[in-house]
DNA sequence: TTCGCAAAAAATATCGATATTTTTGAAGGA
DNA sequence: TCCTTCAAAAATATCGATATTTTTTGCGAA
């Protein structure tokens, strides 16, 4: 047998294509790139608490570096909207609130509706190939780490990421690729946030499943319905978690 | 007669919601802020040509400040895809190319249609009054400067873009106005940087005019076309000066 | 000539010190 | 008691110098 090329479904770097971090700057090389790493999962995981005060000085001694790393990785945090900065009153960790998180909801639907849409439409077969790949490997791992509480799954967590990343990677639009990845980190962080207490039971793997098949099938309403579905149903629950609070 | 605050359309403030620059940092007070400012106009108007390098000492003697600034404005440049960053290799002005311009139009109708729509489904008379404001506004100001040849109007282009974003204004969703924003603004760049000889003598003005009266009948399904039809048409003509270099 | 390699030059990245601004907190007056 | 004011403390912003990395250049060897 030949080179696997006429098969993509057999070529194992197809995610390579997307990548799954902030995706700005490489996390070796500079300084300001791995303090941008550090700070940036550091955020998102809720180790850094929104609202927090990051004063230079502070995180210098703890990084161990000096100022000018730290501020240009905040700076480049900013852009990701995990950072805010406050002209000559320094930086502060992005706050979270209620109805942030629902607008973050509301967009997060309307950019992937679109991006599914115009990939079902001129998707390739390729394209059809790497969302049934992404959804088999999906599948096969397991939501959390433990049977009977919920453990995080780092590598539930990529894969998710890399499902719903290709549902929309034909769409003709880096620029709206890059919105909806910048929507899904968001969107990480108050999952992470929001404590990951009891997760909620509903078979969340038949939904991929479900829209899946949608997409095999070209059916772009129904796929786009189970997708916005799908997001609604987690984000109903995180916002309960979070007015609960 | 008592305080006007009974009737919003004789408030001249209402365009100040809508802060219409990189609202990022204040262009007063820091460096950095005045640096990025600066940065961006440049970039904005073409006088940084698309692809160049941008030196730090370079740019240290020509703004006449140290390096930490600049390097900062230059990061947060970055999230307005102005500017570029390369690992370890500093910061060029972002490219342009027919594609990526191709990209950026369809991606601003998708959004901004999407802003649209909502806006009507949502939008409060308050905002219809402030749409029939800002369409009225615009309509008093002549594109051009001169009458026989085009010669930029600031004023016109402040006008338009609030036209534009008071339009989406009413959808709810901070984050799609923030992007929405940020596209206004690589589109302006790309109107700059085709070269403004000889514009398209189609009436805008009654373009814009058409899309208040639809919105004003809260008829989204034609506001929308006509909105997508009046960025496709600049579009074409800013397509075809760029694929004809 | 062309290729590759190393040294020089240029540019980026980083540091530590200083200037500037904001925040804090305590004293004095209404 | 509650403001207001002003000085000390803290934090941010900026600078200029140095360390690192990348790019260029020039010199032989195939």
């Amino acid at each position: 047998m030949n080179k696997a090329t006429d098969n993509p479904v057999l070529e194992p770097d197809t995610t390579e294509e997307i990548p799954l971090d902030g995706s700005a700057p490489a996390s070796s090389g500079s300084m300001t790139s791995q303090i941008y790493q550090r700070l940036r999962t550091d955020i998102m995981t809720g180790e850094l608490a929104p609202g927090a005060k990051l004063k230079i000085e502070e995180l210098r001694s703890i990084y161990d570096v000096g100022t000018s790393p730290i501020r240009e990785a905040l700076s480049l945090l900013t852009s990701d909207h995990f950072v805010e900065r406050i002209d000559q009153r320094g930086f502060r960790v992005a706050k979270i609130s209620a109805g942030e998180f629902d607008e973050l909801l509301k967009t997060r639907c309307w950019l992937e509706e679109r991006g599914l849409r115009e990939s079902i439409e001129h998707g390739d077969s390729s394209w059809e190939e790497k969302v049934v790949l992404a959804a088999y490997r999906l599948s096969r791992v397991p939501r959390s780490e433990a049977d009977d509480h919920f453990v995080a799954n780092d590598e539930w967590e990529v894969l998710h990421k890399q499902f719903h990343m290709t549902l929309i990677s034909a769409c003709g639009s880096s620029i709206l690729k890059k919105f909806c990845n910048q929507l899904y980190d968001q969107n990480v962080r108050y999952r992470q946030l929001s404590g990951s207490k009891a997760y909620p039971s509903r078979d969340v793997a038949a939904e991929h499943g479900a829209i899946c098949d949608a997409v095999l099938a070209r059916d772009a309403d129904l796929a786009s319905e189970l997708l916005i579905a799908h997001y609604s149903r987690t984000g109903k629950f995180l916002l309960d978690q979070l007015s609960r609070e």
